[in-house]
RNA sequence: GGGCUCGUAGCUCAGCAUGGAUAGAGCGGCAGCCUCCUAAGCUGUAGGUCGGGGGUUCAAAUCCCCUCGGGCCCGCCA
């Protein structure tokens, strides 16, 4: 039984009472109390009564509690009132823990139908195609990531985008190195990735190059220019480069497991009629206005709802970027026609085609990349203005009767910490923390996070398990140094700043992702060594040790914890009930045997909560992106 | 100037929406625990003006107002 369904019964247990005494229908809370010494749930209803009737809760709490212990009751054993005027429930526990196992054994642990089988984008990582990832990137697709396995979990059907900016500022600026400013199209140096050339090299170098040549940024116009040209010999050239960084990109992307449907160039948003006629349509439905004087005068702008304008269109009648982006989304939720054409791109490392659109004809048959319910976009929070601006105003665009939404989901940056800073050689002054800046080469990058811990892990690992192959070795510290990185990019809250801190990050103990793993490896291991699952366990009646009963209230969670995390689109919540799970998981296992425990019946019954507890680990795991072993 | 956001233990963070019973974890410190299912673990301990002030309330980390400090956004660039 869910938490949840226990919630209810209490709830209408002292709707009865409520109704029986004549009290007045109040709204009240059912929660948590602080500790289980007090009982599985709590309520406040005695104080809200009180306070109407103006009598002293306790008398109050009193009263209910009595009533209530005369109904007939499902699960709830027993009420108590205590403190100030709280009433105290406590559940018949071989019956809630029997069916909360029960649960975890034969269902999907944790799942909620929160999507009704809704089409969902999620558009994340979207770095642009000049540089390789650095650590504040991670954060975008690990986020994207999760949030995209939580909502498939919970029965969404989710497109994974990926916007590629390929004619932008920024890869024009490494163009302008290789075709103007005598950059080698390939480095020198065989090993290094082409995306770390182009950015670690030849994009910082260039802006250097721009800030001593002011002239030199000539340059970048002209590239942009040509870049708008499918015919000229350097739009040609920079597709070419383009392709070569994205495939790098994707290939962290994968190492960390994260994979996508499909790559929308930004060039191919075809502007001229999809945009007319959406445009006549803003102007149909007034959402946007044009402005005959002040400093818009001769734009067509959209006002915000605190009343700051935005233009959307130039005097000159030419669209700003922003206008793109409205249209993009417009496309994402199916408001206009689709206009890309599509081409499979690569295979990815999971066996998924990852397709791309292009400017040739195409293929016929691909899969529908558009037409969501919900487009939800992880930007970090900088953009947030402007987003908001889109969710706005696509809001009005489909009206009330229409579910269609625009989310974006925003996030704080990652900043390195000042210990790390120095170590990468960045003037810190009396900062805390240190803005990264892919511009000026203040950043670090997640290939080489990742390849540091791969190395720690590895050393872990065969230390631990000395006599295991080299193939087992590799697989199981790549999998931890993954799970570290995830765990840590994910564990707060996505809207405070992300301080990175090299040190820290590379910890596999306390709080982290192989902290997970490790759990999961004892608590497996034990399941393994019994050799099979007791199949006649009814009852559950001597799991009464303290730290069984911890662990399984907790347990009961499972598809609240979901629930919420999906519906609010807070991934960390994932993580941090996993951590609590493996905290109480971990107390249990170090004060009570299971293998050796004499009693049979008991012995089963806690392989059988050893069992339930692995399996709820296990769809945590798999949500945040983190592996199970056996070993590790 | 306008707007947003963060401020909780030495450090990194939960808790705040829906106010209540001793403010929770992790790291780091100190003291312990491997003849027993993996010590990447566990136990104990020290450590807090919940940035500050005021208000609402029987009750405020949580709600309201003010204030201080950090960060971000505010182009007919993209």
């Amino acid at each position: 039984m869910p938490f949840k369904i226990l919630k209810g019964e209490v709830k209408s247990l002292i709707e009865k009472a409520l109704k029986e005494l004549g009290y007045p229908l109040v709204e009240f809370l059912v929660q948590e109390p602080p500790s289980l010494e007090y009982g599985e749930l709590s309520s406040n209803v005695a104080f809200e009564v009180g306070r109407k009737v103006k009598k002293d809760p306790i008398e109050v709490a009193l009263k209910i509690s009595s009533k209530i212990m005369e109904f007939e009751r499902k699960t709830v054993k027993h009420v108590s009132v205590a403190g100030p005027g709280y009433l105290n429930f406590s559940v018949d526990r071989i019956k809630y823990f029997g069916e909360t196992i029960n649960h975890l054994l034969k269902e999907k642990p944790g799942y909620v139908d929160v999507g009704k089988g809704i089409r969902v984008i999620v558009e994340h990582t979207s770095v642009n195609p000049n540089k390789a990832l650095h650590i504040g990137h991670l954060r975008n697709v690990v986020i994207g990531d999760i949030v995209h396995r939580l909502l498939k979990y919970t029965n969404h059907e989710v497109i994974v985008l990926n916007y590629i900016d390929d004619s932008g500022a920024q890869v024009a600026d490494i163009i302008v190195g290789f075709k103007f400013l005598g950059f080698p199209d390939k480095p020198h140096e065989g090993s290094i990735k082409f995306d770390q050339y182009c950015g670690d090299h030849v994009y910082v170098k260039v802006n250097q190059i721009y800030a001593q040549n002011p002239q030199t940024e000539n340059y970048r116009r002209i590239v942009l220019k040509e870049m708008e040209n499918p015919g000229s010999e350097i739009y040609k050239f920079a597709k070419d480069i383009i392709e070569k960084v994205l495939i790098e990109q994707l290939k962290t992307c994968s190492e960390i497991g994260a994979y996508y449907d499909c790559l929308n160039f930004e060039s191919h948003i075809m502007f001229s009629n999809t945009w007319k006629n959406i445009f006549e349509q803003l102007k149909e439905k007034k959402l946007i206005s044009y402005c005959s004087e002040g400093k818009n005068a001769g734009c067509w702008v959209y006002r915000d709802e605190s009343g700051q304008e935005k233009v959307i269109i130039r005097s000159d009648g030419t669209a700003t970027y922003i206008a793109k982006d409205i249209l993009y989304a417009a496309w994402k939720l199916g408001l206009v026609e689709d206009f890309f054409k599509y081409e499979k791109f690569i295979v990815q490392k999971n066996g998924k085609i990852l397709w791309r659109t292009t400017l040739s004809e195409g293929e016929k048959e691909h899969p529908t990349f558009n037409n969501a319910e919900v487009a939800i976009n992880v930007i970090d929070i900088r953009q947030a203005w402007l987003q908001n601006i889109i969710s706005e105003m696509l809001k009005k665009f489909v009206g009330r009767e229409s579910n269609k939404r625009y989310i974006h989901l925003g996030y704080e940056v990652v900043s390195l910490s000042k210990d790390t800073a120095k170590e990468i050689g960045i003037e810190v002054s009396d900062k805390e923390f240190v803005h990264m800046s892919g511009r000026s080469g203040m950043y670090i990058n997640a290939d080489t996070v990742l390849e540091k811990l791969f190395k720690l892990s590895y050393e872990e690992t065969k230390k631990r398990n000395p006599d295991a192959d080299e193939k087992w070795l590799n697989e199981v510290a790549h999998s931890i140094a993954v799970s570290a990185i995830r765990y840590s990019l994910i564990r707060q809250d996505l809207g405070k700043i992300l301080v990175f801190d090299l040190k820290d990050a590379l910890k596999l103990e306390g709080d982290t992702g192989p902290y997970l793993q490790y759990t999961y490896a004892r608590a497996y291991n034990i399941i393994e060594k019994y050799g099979r699952i007791p199949e006649n366990v009814k009852v559950f009646d001597k799991l009464n040790e303290e730290e069984e009963y911890v662990l399984l209230i907790e347990l009961s969670k499972i598809r609240e914890k979901v629930e919420e995390a999906a519906i609010k689109l807070q991934p960390n919540k994932i993580a941090e009930y996993a951590h609590k799970l493996c905290l109480y998981f971990n107390t249990f296992y170090e004060k009570h045997q299971v293998l050796h425990e004499k009693d049979e019946s008991k012995r089963e019954q806690r392989i059988l909560l050893v069992y339930s507890f692995t399996r709820a680990l296990k769809t945590l795991m798999d949500i945040l992106g983190i592996e199970t072993h056996k070993r590790i």
